[in-house]
DNA sequence: TGTAATTAATTGACATGTCAACTAAATGCT
DNA sequence: AGCATTTAGTTGACATGTCAATTAATTACA
């Protein structure tokens, strides 16, 4: 029988490789979370970049820099202004430029960002259970290991020949 | 011991639950992937959707109409006008408008189209190679499995609430 | 036949990601 | 002091993804 994956693509050919299925498999896959996600956070306003950056300005605590939030993040730098400038303009966060350095521009959470976050905590892990839920924690173990894995030869730059 | 993906996103708390990791963990690995077929296809003209959108027309083996060739991949109906735009403006492909429907256009791979991707056949399963080829064929086959698995809770309006 | 509903595709508006180039402030070094 | 380098962040250009709305052609059916 040929995969299902293959047949959710309405591929034609089988896939060239084991790697070849796992790595589209692994794509789509998140893709779909993706969207899920994006559809909850929508309804509040939100991105899921938006939303992460939120979520990291809280787990932290305090306010950080841009550049700081930047490295914790997927996004490359220039695409955080526009995702801090919007967030400012919504009244999520704040900038507040650094006294000693002058260069380093601060951003903190406001009422308002820390009221939206704590209105999804409850809805995402809903969301996770939901997504992933009928998987056993053998399976999530699993599956977690295999990811790690596979990243360890994803890192920057390994394996760039 | 935090997990490593954990200590990856300087997170600071662990996780609120495995199916949190599993799905974070899920999403960080795409990028990766992503990120290394985008390098890839840059290096060729290409961006990742174009390559797609090429790879279809070919495992076809003859010209398809745009809706069709958006209900196999990602992409949004609107979005595939300009990517075809685009793919056609490089002289990839060709655009022919049906006679029998004129609402329908198909759309056609051109010699450079072929060519670009048997330029890229090659590298493309190199590059899987050594993206994944560090895990045994088990562990693949483990890993395409759960990931089935996973998405068959994740399918268009499945669980919506 | 003639009008409503459907279908294929495009357009426009906006968020994001990515690159290259830039500004401004701080540091290093002579 | 004075000039080169580095660092933090922004800007501009372009590709993509997403939504809502539109155009154009076809089909359904009263």
């Amino acid at each position: 029988m040929a995969s299902r994956l293959q047949a959710e693509l309405k591929k034609k050919k089988p896939f060239d490789s084991p790697e070849q299925e796992a790595a589209l498999s692994l794509l789509r896959t998140a893709d779909l979370v993706q969207v899920r996600f994006a559809r909850l956070f929508r309804g509040h306003g939100l991105t899921p970049s938006q939303y992460n950056i939120l979520r990291i300005l809280r787990g932290e605590g305090k306010p950080l820099p841009i550049l700081e939030i930047a490295s914790r993040t997927i996004t490359v730098v220039p695409g955080i202004t526009g995702l801090i400038d919007r967030l400012e303009q919504a009244g999520f966060l704040a900038r507040k430029r650094c006294e000693k350095d002058r260069r380093v521009v601060y951003v903190e959470l406001t009422t308002k960002g820390i009221r939206v976050l704590g209105e999804l905590d409850q809805p995402l892990l809903e969301l996770h259970r939901n997504m992933l839920g009928h998987l056993s924690a053998t399976e999530l173990g699993t599956l977690i290991g295999l990811l790690e894995k596979a990243r360890s030869a994803l890192a920057e730059g390994a394996g760039d020949a």
